[in-house]
DNA sequence: CTACAAGCTCAACTTAACTTGAGGTCAAGC
DNA sequence: GCTTGACCTCAAGTTAAGTTGAGCTTGTAG
């Protein structure tokens, strides 16, 4: 079964668990790349499937996908990533993880005190004022992420 | 100084931290309540001060409107609620954020060997199939959200 | 050599959660 | 009594992350 080094976005998608539509979507994004067949259709490398699910294991995190994007881009330009280059971005992430944990166990720990208790007046209450957040410009949705 | 108790759709606003327009959209969507004056302007009772506090203090650890929203109307129909009410909602959320601390503990965990280790052919990993996501139909945009 | 599944592109639609803008009303100060 | 800032409504725009569909090309199995 002379294993096709290359894939095709069906294999991908089907290995990977995403759809077409959304490979075309994050290549378009540029989290992923392909070169094309003399017939126009990609081709993937095998890395895509490694790169794809860091993809989907980052969002699961609450990473936005244009920090993937970045994320992704940083690895080397031209060589195959290694290991070593995958344990950075990891690590990296590790500490995004760390920080949400804590932040969402000061969540839960503040939740009873602080719902019940009448001091959610906003300026006073330690919940709403311990994670001060960036107010962040521009029109649209904004975070839907726990942040 | 004949403390209002009423307060106005500015006034909430300042206080609470949330736009005009914010407000608006959450009493359309069913998740704070105000009456009108004569002249068909917006006043809002104290308690919208705590709603809204929840409402972003629930933002923040994931849930969307539509939760929030749902958990709001369960509680009492006609009276102010009582701390009771309140406690009520937080318990609840508070497995939710119990449950999403464990899973992001569990991803955390799972990163470092995982991302780097080549296992990520999907079928295999323990990141990828430890939280078997349930397949949401419909179209759109799907749960950007740590889940 | 011909079906027919799999690809391709591009535009439009979807959801969530708001914001922005246009066009008009209300209220408090001078 | 008029001006100015806060309100009001309703429609349309925005971002993220994709999906859906139309119309057309490729490639492979019979």
């Amino acid at each position: 079964m002379a294993a096709a080094t290359e894939l095709t976005v069906g294999q991908v998608a089907m290995r990977s668990g995403v759809a077409v539509s959304a490979l075309h979507f994050y290549e378009a994004r540029g989290l992923i790349r392909s070169h094309r067949t003399s017939g126009n259709q990609r081709r993937y490398g095998r890395d895509v499937l490694r790169r794809v699910a860091i993809i989907k294991v980052a969002q699961e995190v609450g990473i936005s996908l244009a920090e993937i994007g970045t994320a992704l881009r940083s690895l080397p330009e031209g060589r195959t990533p290694t290991r070593e280059d995958w344990n950075l971005l990891s690590t990296a992430w590790r500490d995004d993880l760390d920080q949400k944990i804590s932040q969402l166990k000061k969540l839960r720990d503040g939740l009873s005190d602080c719902i019940g208790c009448g001091c959610m007046s906003i300026d006073k209450c330690p919940l709403r004022n311990k994670n001060d957040r960036l107010a962040r410009d521009g029109a649209g949705a904004r975070r839907l992420v726990v942040r």
